[in-house]
DNA sequence: GCGACAG
DNA sequence: ATCTTGTCGC
């Protein structure tokens, strides 16, 4: 058997893929490359049933000016790793992979669901998933899993700063008056201004971007639709 | 040793 | 993440 690149290794003990983690992380790069026009833009995620072991994945390409989906794709993969704080790509990105590989539309960035740099190592799953895929990547969070940040104020658009062990590792982002923030950081390919400004132009009416939430819809129909097939038998 | 802990 | 009903507020 071949020894996969390191960076799509996923058959790993949680101790190995933490060890896997700190080299991974001296490939990353925060900064965009010069001159990033950002025309599409994708969302990236999975969706899984309480007792099975069938992970439905998926990607969503939007346009920026529109933001109308231009492009999607799917698929199952069995699950092979648990979820672990921390070890999130371990379990989602082989999902999320075998979908990239469907999808015949190119995104300038993707937006995963999850951490980027704001994690314990630097590299949250939207890190790894722009490495393994050789995009400029952005996380966009619901909760925090490492950090913390003072108080923003109540409008769209207010910021703070996430910190982490000393270092500005994300921020808090308002997408919407009166609801909680989400927290960005950059996965690879990218830094903090631009996936802050990204995130809020992909998210002009709901707290998550849009790009999340067509993603999420679409890996719930696809959970979906595998049941229904499934009660036929 | 104790508590925290993306999805 | 998923399992689940109603409920509060714009």
């Amino acid at each position: 058997m071949e020894l996969q690149p390191e960076v799509s290794r996923w058959n790993v003990t949680p101790s190995e893929a933490v060890a896997l983690q700190r080299r991974l992380r001296e490939q990353l790069v925060l900064s965009p490359p010069p001159g990033l026009k950002v025309e599409r833009v994708a969302g990236a995620d999975i969706s899984t049933e309480k007792g099975k072991d069938t992970g439905f994945g998926g990607l969503v390409v939007l346009d920026v000016a529109t933001l109308a989906p231009v492009a999607r794709a799917g698929a199952a993969v069995t699950l092979h790793f648990p979820y672990v704080p921390g070890l999130l790509s371990f379990r989602e990105l082989p999902i999320i992979a075998a979908a990239w590989e469907r999808l015949t539309v190119r995104p300038d960035v993707v937006i995963f669901d999850g951490q980027g740099t704001a994690h314990p190592r630097r590299m949250g799953i939207a890190c790894h998933g722009g490495l393994l895929f050789g995009v400029p990547s952005i996380g966009c969070a619901k909760s925090l899993l490492v950090g913390t940040h003072g108080p923003l104020g109540e409008a769209r658009g207010s910021t703070a700063p996430l910190m982490h062990r000393g270092d500005v590792v994300g921020m808090a982002v308002r997408t919407r008056k009166g609801v909680q923030p989400v927290y960005v950081s950059p996965g690879h390919l990218m830094d903090l201004p631009t996936a802050v400004d990204l995130v809020l132009k992909v998210s002009p009416k709901y707290r998550e971007p849009e790009t999340t939430r067509h993603a999420h819809r679409l890996v719930n129909a696809l959970r979906r639709a595998d049941g229904e097939a499934a009660e036929l038998e």
